[in-house]
DNA sequence: TCACCTCCTGCAAACGTTTGCAGCAGAACT
DNA sequence: AGTTCTGCTGCAAACGTTTGCAGGAGGTGA
């Protein structure tokens, strides 16, 4: 029995004779063997893995992503590593070329490098970039313009007029894009936008922004995401500012989290998991026609909870009183379940 | 100039002529050349990564813990790879039999598998186990036994003398241990235990057991982890159930959503990061003398936040009344901050 | 019987490194 | 001058697979 006849065995069985391969398997049941993939990957070419880089894992935002991701990979026999840049550009590209020889692909979520950088990658190892646009590759992206357009309508309905954006990182586009769009919605709306930031895109990034935002004077906030939201809403109430009725504040992405608290997040909603399946079948698709390039854009949806409120009386010019406040605000959100 | 002589200039550099080795750096940057980890894996038999594999990537649990094993790891030139089991041990086995043979090293946490298979397992590469006390395998564990007495002699302390624990998935290790301390404590405590579980450790897991909690009585709950807890004090507010005036409820790991939901949740806190660094030094350390077996255990901590407030009246045996729960209850807790 | 075909198996090269061994040049000692 | 040593480089085997090619056994049709 010959190794060519064992390897045949495990790749490409069809080629074997049954009994020949009962005996093969018996022999490799019994010796706890297992093909290595790693000498298979040196001829092969093929690893059967694939690369995840985030920007940062704590955020409650990628885990589902990551979760579809692998699930879906999995159902292709493909193995997920995972690897967090922790929101750093240059980790971000050591990790690419890390990971380049020992994956089939690597889907780039969030990346914080420049889009040069990645093309430059991009030739080294196939590349899928998640929450982000760029002309000359596989992309996936979220349709965040059209759910901070829906958000500034909603808030604008509610008959807010000035409006704050709690812009994200420096290197995102994502950021931008909401920006960009918020810009458009609140014009048309007859309103007007007072963007903060850029701020790390975690709790504290938000909290740390709750006083500048008191002191900018708008009525109502929408976030870069969901958990700087959440650290605003906390910030405020620390400054005895109550969430909705002295401030509306909208999120973006839906976490899990942003329906634990009080009050209930009104955020958009934005489709990690369906993101990490798109993005997975993308890359696993065009398997050697490389230059293929698909763009996929998923819609976002915007919902909404308890932390967006009508905005201030336009008849009454009144102070807001935040020192008076002492309503017990968070009972009245509980009241409304 | 010989392949052997590049490979010495990236894999033994002392051993190469400067002069050589610039020549050789030169050719290399120009033709972007960079070595073949595969390969290289192939014949050292070491791949400079390390597998991390963890039940549940959105338990926000795990991302502090991942985050510190992956900086730790970079620090020694090692390379993380993370992946999610679902929960589920078979998913497991396959994991770590994937992995094998392309990392040095896995990091098991929180493994739901049984104790005879990961033995086994260990047998075809190395493991370090956390969260779970194996005899013959190193280990990391939390001293979640020291938690839940610490807990357990505060909800006493507060005059609660009939104790709930929601218990955590069934191949838990971390949840048996909770369980036998709690019992002792409760015992010497002059109280009683509720047990009520296995649960599923996430927030759903918590809310389904709220009924339960209500129905049988308890005046204090300990859950197996935050997520749980978190997931309970919905439940018990959705069927009007005040916390902690009617019910005290204490959580296990502090996360970081236990300080940004209301009433902030009392809490054991468990060194997730100190965990994730130990994990990966124990994992290298012993580089090739396999059965090093080493053992920590890590200190846990108190955490008494607004969850949990005192027992009922001892003298009055009325109706706790949850229907005429209407008190301004989360304002008591912005108010001390 | 011969030619041909199908099914299976063995052979050997190849993938991209590492590494023990040997060899060579020059320096330093005896 | 002869010996030994040091510093560097080349050679070739090895790691554990895959795969094109060749060949043998047995079947089928002419």
């Amino acid at each position: 029995m010959h190794i060519s006849t064992v390897s045949r065995t495990f790749s490409a069985p069809h080629l074997v004779n049954p009994e020949t391969r009962n005996r093969v398997l018996a022999c490799a049941e019994q010796l706890g063997y297992r093909p290595n993939r790693a000498a298979r990957a040196l001829i092969t070419g093929r690893t059967y893995n694939v690369g995840l880089i985030v920007a940062d894992i704590a955020n409650p935002f990628f885990p589902p992503l990551i979760k579809a991701a692998e699930s879906q990979a999995r159902q292709r026999d493909y193995h997920i590593f995972v690897a967090d840049s922790n929101e750093d550009a240059a980790v971000e590209e050591d990790l690419v070329r890390a990971l380049a020889k020992q994956v089939d692909g690597i889907l780039l979520c969030s990346p914080r490098m420049s889009n040069s950088l990645i093309e430059l990658l991009s030739r080294e190892v196939p590349l899928v970039v998640v929450n982000r646009a760029i002309a000359g590759l596989p992309t996936v992206v979220m349709d965040v313009a059209q759910g901070a357009r829906l958000a500034v309508e909603h808030l604008a309905g509610l008959g807010h007029r000035s409006i704050g954006l709690i812009a994200g990182p420096r290197g995102s586009w994502t950021s931008k894009e909401i920006r960009r769009s918020a810009a458009t919605a609140t014009r048309a709306a007859d309103a007007e936008l007072t963007v903060i930031g850029p701020n790390p895109p975690n709790e504290h990034g938000g909290a740390a922004t709750a006083e500048q935002v008191l002191r900018s004077g708008v009525t109502a906030v929408l976030a870069y995401n969901d958990l700087m939201a959440i650290g605003l809403i906390e910030g405020l109430h620390a400054l005895r500012v109550r969430v909705p009725e002295d401030i509306s504040v909208v999120g973006i992405d839906d976490i899990a989290l942003s329906r634990l608290i009080h009050p209930k997040l009104t955020t958009v909603a934005t489709p990690a998991a369906a993101a990490g399946r798109a993005a997975v079948d993308m890359l696993l698709a065009h398997g050697d026609d490389r230059r293929t390039t698909a763009h996929a854009s998923l819609q976002t949806e915007l919902v909404i909870r308890d932390s967006t409120g009508p905005g201030p009386d336009p008849h009454s010019h009144a102070d807001p009183g935040y020192a008076a406040a002492a309503a017990p605000d968070a009972v009245a959100s509980y009241a409304k379940e």
